[in-house]
DNA sequence: GTCTATATGGAGATAGAC
DNA sequence: GTCTATCTCCATATAGAC
């Protein structure tokens, strides 16, 4: 193993530390001390691979919206359009436990960024608009009326799902919700 | 005018000063210095009327809480039940361009508060919890199915609504997503 | 009751040894 | 490339004069 290859492992290991901390207390009351003791990497140590908190938090969002490229191409390989949404709303229901306890990632970002000045806000709103632009074209092929307004309302309910879900801390709630948007999705797809 | 007069008016005008501050820039982000600028009180007076930071933001939700309750009284004074809620609906509505640029006062200090100890976070859900309840009163008053459900998705909606018209700053996404559940609601309550 | 001055603590970030 | 030691800044909070 090249002294190249651990700096990159090193770099993969602060990164998802990183994501899972920034998921657990949220950007702010996060501080790169944290990071660096969930991934035994000492504290400084930390600057050599982020320059600063927000670069830190610009990876985690590119991180994420690969990851999310990723399941949507395969889902659009081996899958009908209907059954592609209904996938992506069934990765909220799955992680109900631990979007009730934490909120959901993407979500809590854009409200603690959206403050962070319009260069870190735009970021964050990023995989809202991917999710968003990649719905919009689901409901197209499948015809729907107004696919802009269907994908819109779908990111919508998933992230208010998230946060009231999150505020009671009953992730019931998120999964009734979804079951409510896929019988949501069925009827609009069927007209 | 008496000094304790006046001391309440700064008490107030420290707590609308302090609503405000918080609704723009976040819990996190807003230092007691931002609030006494705003209030035009000098930095370290703050404490004479909040003893703790987490002082402050209790008295915002209390605050809040008060003029929730004043303007549902009101409209279960003066309206059918359907009318009700479309009334609340109609508050996201006239709200959008505030809530898009600063997101929900409501949902946005959820989120923040959420991280920030239990006691924190069950002040901050109460607000909602509230919405949630009277809404679901008022379903059930109407003999809507699933009244709970209801009141649990019409919550939901204007949160999502909410976070998303501010994490792309689009004021409009918040008004069509208030239509819609305009819409939703008149099919629901016909059933 | 009100304000000034200051203590305290902790965060992000850097310099420089290894 | 990596880590230690440290610097600087600034926010909360307090002590005490008025």
């Amino acid at each position: 193993m090249t002294r190249q290859q651990r700096s990159i492992d090193k770099h993969q290991r602060l990164l998802q530390a990183a994501e899972a901390v920034v998921h657990r207390q949220g950007y702010h009351l996060t501080t790169l001390a944290d990071i660096a003791r969930e991934a035994h990497v000492p504290v400084g140590g930390i600057y050599y691979y982020f320059r600063t908190k927000e670069s830190m938090v610009e990876q985690i969002i590119t991180a994420r919206m690969a990851e999310l490229t990723r399941r949507m191409e395969e889902w659009e390989r081996d899958r009908p359009p209907l059954a592609r949404l209904e996938a992506l709303v069934d990765i909220w229901r799955e992680d109900s436990e631990i979007d009730a306890r934490y909120g959901c990632p993407i979500g809590s970002l854009c409200y603690e960024l959206s403050r962070a000045g319009a260069r870190m806000a735009g970021l964050a709103a990023r995989p809202l608009l991917l999710l968003r632009e990649w719905s919009e074209k689901q409901f197209r092929i499948l015809g729907a009326a107004d696919p802009g307004g269907g994908a819109e309302h779908l990111v919508m309910a998933l992230q208010g799902a998230s946060l009231v879900g999150n505020a009671f801390h009953d992730p019931g709630a998120i999964v009734r919700e979804t079951d409510r948007l896929k019988t949501w999705l069925r009827q609009r797809v069927a007209n």
